[in-house]
DNA sequence: GTAAGTGCAAACTATTTGCATAATA
DNA sequence: TATTATGCAAATAGTTTGCACTTAC
């Protein structure tokens, strides 16, 4: 993966920022900086550091993707209906209750959301 | 709300099946039943059926949502990544979640997924 | 009869693809 | 220089809106 000016700028604004962002947000905010980056090509970036498990893509029922740098914890997250902030949970017991599924239902999970 | 031969339809579909089903799933059992509905109608059914508590609303990471009657018990979905298949998990003690996040981050759930 | 539901066309939002040009290693 | 990344235009998928016509109650 080569190092670019739209790479740096994405994962940097995801690092600085510590809630999930969602593509026209990251423009924003690049466009506010006078960074330009063409639409494309933040989603084709967003795309690539999900794939290389770089970032977390995630949908809180908005009919659109969010995306944050991948914690060390794993955790889901809680949306505020009147505001819209969101803030972290961690503490939700996921590895016990994997393992649960894997006996009870066989399925190994890869991805939850 | 009306009794009608789009919403009959689109119910007894959801009921019938017990997966969650996107629009275009619901519009293809339809044409083959040869129920004429508009795609338009499905949606503003969806939405009604949705806000007045009928039926849930959720996404599965595929960028588009999916619809099933409301279940008498919490549950959550498995979905098979070879097969699609869905599947349903609904020992996860939910309530006590909520109770705990209640009483640490001061949010009330309303909803979740 | 009147309020509510539907179809059709068109708009809109989020996302993806093709291809020529530009930049990184 | 060779490969990979980017920009621009255009396409696609999912969903929503406006308005005239129709149907349920």
């Amino acid at each position: 993966m080569k190092q670019t000016k739209a790479r740096s700028a994405i994962v940097s604004f995801l690092e600085k920022e510590h809630v999930p962002l969602d593509v026209s947000q990251i423009n924003n905010y690049l466009q506010k900086k006078h960074i330009f980056i063409d639409l494309v090509t933040i989603y084709r970036n967003l795309d690539l550091f999900y794939k290389e498990g770089i970032i977390d893509r995630l949908e809180l029922q908005e009919g659109k993707f969010r995306y944050e740098i991948k914690h060390k914890t794993d955790h889901h997250h809680l949306v505020c209906q009147k505001c819209g902030r969101i803030e972290d949970i961690s503490d939700c017991n996921i590895p016990g209750l994997l393992e649960d599924i894997k006996k009870k239902k066989g399925f190994v999970v890869k991805r939850h959301s």
